[in-house]
DNA sequence: GTGAAAGCGCTAACAC
DNA sequence: GTGTTAGCGCTTTCAC
C-alpha cells in the first residue's frame, strides 16, 4: 500500500500532528523538523489521502456538476468556465449529464450527494419545479443554477436574461424586414430556457403587432430537424421568412435541413440562433445568434458556490449580459416576401418513410 | 449535521454493523430487523456517506478522465461514453481538461491521485514520453489511454490506428484526381495523434509517388487557421487541391478560411477533417472525414478501466475501427488543376497586421 | 442472525 | 514548537 501520514511521521521521527501541520502549512515548524519531514515524505513518496481529510474536517472539496448533456458545446464551455475557477481553489468537479431527463436529475444528485460534495452548479430542466432543486434545499446543500430561468423560488442562479434575449430576436427580425416568422424549439417541457426564449419570442412579435409565430418542438434526445423544418415550411401560403431556433446545434441543423427543401439561407430564410457555441461562427454562413457568456457563467457561478460553500451570503440571482452576433444567416434587410419552394409539390416534402 | 449510520443503529435499536450489512445487502437479516433499520434510514432521512466507506474499503469508486480540452466535441463524445458505462457500475468521474499543456498533465493527475481515484482514462500529449504516465507506472495506478497513439512501452490504449487512417486518406483524395496535397494539422509536439495522422498521410502519398505534402501547424489553444491556410495556399504556382485537416474543427474553420480567399470547397479545394464530431454533418458543406467511435472508445476504455480495476487482466491495446465518411466537402471525382485565386496579388494575403 | 470492537488516514483540541 | 489522543463514518473480522 501506499505510505500513510503514519509512516512518514515515523520515518522523520516526529509526531503524526507534526507531518500533518507540515503538510497543512498550519503551524510553524522549526527549521529541522520541516527538514526532515520533507526528507521522509520524499523518500517515501508520500502522496495525502484526501479521503482522510475529508472524513475529518467534513468537506470533500469537490463539487458536482449537473448538465443536460455534454454532446451540446454549449454546456462543455460553461464546464471549463468552472474547472477553472474551482481547480484554482483547490476544488475537483464531477460532471454527470441527465440527457435532459428529470428522472435522471434525481438520480445523480443522489448520487453526487452520496459522495459528499460540497456543493452543486446544475442546469436543470425547470428551476420552477424540480424535485432534485427540493432536495438539495431540503438537506440545505449550496447549489447555483446557471442557464436556467429561475423565476420562481428565488433559487441562486447565474444566467441571462432568456425572455429580454427572444425579444430582442423578434425585433432584430423584424427590422430586417420580415413579417413571417417560425421557431424551431426544443421540448418545451424539457427546457426552461427554451420556454423563456419562445415566451420572449412571443411578446415581442406581439409588441410589433404580430401573431404567435408558428413553433415546432423537437426532442432534445433525437431531435429530427429535417421533418420539423418540412412541418414549417410545409404550407404554401403561410410560408416563414424568419426562422429562430431555440440553439445553435438546431440552428445550424435546420440550415442543413432548409437547403434539402431548395431554400437558401439567408436569401430565401433568415436564420437565427441562440448559445454562441464556437462552431457556429466557423460554419458557412456564419451564424446570427444571440451569444451566451458561457464560460463566464461557469466561472462566477463556480465563484458563488464557492463563496457560499464557505459561508458567505450568496450574490444570485445573477443576470449577465447577453449579446447578438450578426453573421450571415440573417441577410441585409429588405422586405422578404415568402417564396416558393423550387418543388411546390407537398408531397415532395413527406415522403412515406417519414409519414 | 447529516445523520449517520450509527444514528439510524440506535433509532433502530441494533448495532451498526446490522446497518451496515442492511445497506450493502452482504448478509441476510431476520425480516423484523431489516424492516425497523428501513423504517429508521427513512425517518432519519440518512444517506451513507461514501467517504467513510471509501477509507475503510480503500475504494473511492471513483475514476479520473484527463482530456486536452472540453471544447472539442470529440472529448465531450468519449466523457459521455465513459460516464454511461462508469454510471452502470456506480463510479463517479471526475473530469479535468489539460488545454494540451503538459505540465498541466502532471498537475492534474496528481491532484486527481490524491483524491484517490481508482484509476484514470486519459488522453495525454504523447503516450510515448509522459511523466504523468510513468508516474502512474510507478504507483502502479490503473489507467487506460483513449486516442492516442501509443507505439511504444505496450500502455494501456483503446484507440483508432491514426496512421492507418492518414493513409487511406491519401489514397482517397488520389482517387478522387488530386496531385496536390497539403496538411493543416494542429502542432505535432502537442499530440501523437496529430503526429500519425500526417505520418500515415506522407506515407500514403510515398506509396502512391507522391513528396511530402505541404504543411502547417497551429496551436490548439489558439489556433490562426486563417493565418494557416494563407500560407499553404500562398504560392500560386504549388497551390494544393486537397486539404487534409487533422480534426474536424480545424476544417470546418479552413472552410471557411479558404472561402475568405476566394476558393470554393469542394470546387477548388478538397477538405477532408478527423473525427467524425456531430456537427462536421450538419454544416454545409457536408464535411468528408475519418470517423472515430469517440462514444464507444471511453465506453471501451471505462470498461477496460473497470475490469483492471477489478482485478482482471486488460485486453488493451484494443484498436477500433475508423470510418470514412464521404461528405460534400470532396467533390466528385475528376481532374484537379491548382486554380487561381480571384485576387492574383500575394499582398492581398498578408494584411499587414498579420506579417 | 447479530453485536462488539478495531481501524481505514487524517485533523484538531488540548496539553506541555 | 511538538506530542497525545479522540474521533470523522464506515466496514469487517471475530465472537456468540
Amino acid at each position: 500500500m501506499s505510505p500513510t501520514l503514519k509512516d512518514v511521521s515515523r520515518l522523520a521521527g516526529v509526531s503524526t500532528a507534526t507531518v500533518s501541520r507540515f503538510i497543512n502549512g498550519s503551524h510553524q515548524l522549526s527549521e529541522g523538523t520541516a527538514l526532515r519531514v520533507q526528507r521522509a515524505i520524499d523518500e517515501l513518496g508520500f502522496r495525502p489521502n484526501s479521503l482522510g481529510r475529508s472524513l475529518k474536517t467534513a468537506s470533500s472539496k469537490s463539487i458536482g456538476v449537473v448538465i443536460p448533456t455534454l454532446s451540446n458545446p454549449v454546456f462543455a464551455e460553461a464546464v471549463s468556465g468552472i474547472t477553472a475557477v474551482a481547480s484554482d481553489s483547490d476544488y475537483s468537479i464531477m460532471v454527470t449529464a441527465t440527457e435532459y431527463s428529470q428522472d435522471q436529475e434525481l438520480k445523480v444528485v443522489n448520487s453526487l450527494l452520496d459522495r459528499q460534495v460540497d456543493g452543486l452548479i446544475l442546469t436543470v430542466t425547470n428551476a420552477n419545479n424540480s424535485p432534485a432543486l427540493d432536495m438539495l434545499e431540503a438537506e440545505s446543500v449550496p447549489y447555483v443554477l446557471i442557464y436556467n430561468q429561475a423565476t420562481l423560488n428565488n433559487r441562486p442562479v447565474v444566467t441571462i436574461d432568456n425572455v429580454v434575449a427572444g425579444r430582442e430576436v423578434a425585433f432584430r427580425l423584424e427590422e430586417l424586414g420580415h413579417q413571417h416568422f417560425a421557431m424551431l424549439s426544443g421540448n418545451l417541457h424539457s427546457s426552461d430556457r427554451a420556454a423563456a426564449r419562445y415566451q420572449g419570442f412571443v411578446q415581442g412579435l406581439a409588441e410589433l403587432g404580430f401573431d404567435a409565430p408558428l413553433i415546432q418542438e423537437i426532442e432534445f434526445s433525437q431531435p429530427n430537424t429535417s421533418a420539423a423544418i418540412r412541418e414549417l415550411f410545409a404550407d404554401p401560403l403561410q410560408r416563414p421568412t424568419a426562422l429562430f431556433c431555440s440553439n445553435d446545434l438546431f440552428a445550424i441543423a435546420a440550415i442543413g435541413a432548409l437547403r434539402e427543401l431548395g431554400l437558401k439561407v439567408p436569401e430565401d430564410v433568415s436564420v437565427v440562433g441562440f448559445d454562441g457555441i464556437t462552431v457556429g461562427s466557423l460554419v458557412q454562413p456564419k451564424l446570427t445568434t444571440v451569444v451566451q457568456p458561457s464560460t463566464e457563467m461557469g466561472a462566477v457561478a463556480a465563484k458563488e458556490l464557492i463563496n457560499t460553500i464557505c459561508g458567505e451570503a450568496p450574490q444570485s440571482p445573477l443576470v449577465l449580459p447577453h449579446k447578438v452576433r450578426e453573421g450571415e444567416s440573417t441577410g441585409p434587410a429588405g422586405k422578404h416576401e415568402p417564396v416558393a419552394l423550387q418543388e411546390p409539390n407537398p408531397t415532395k416534402f413527406f415522403p412515406k418513410e417519414t409519414l
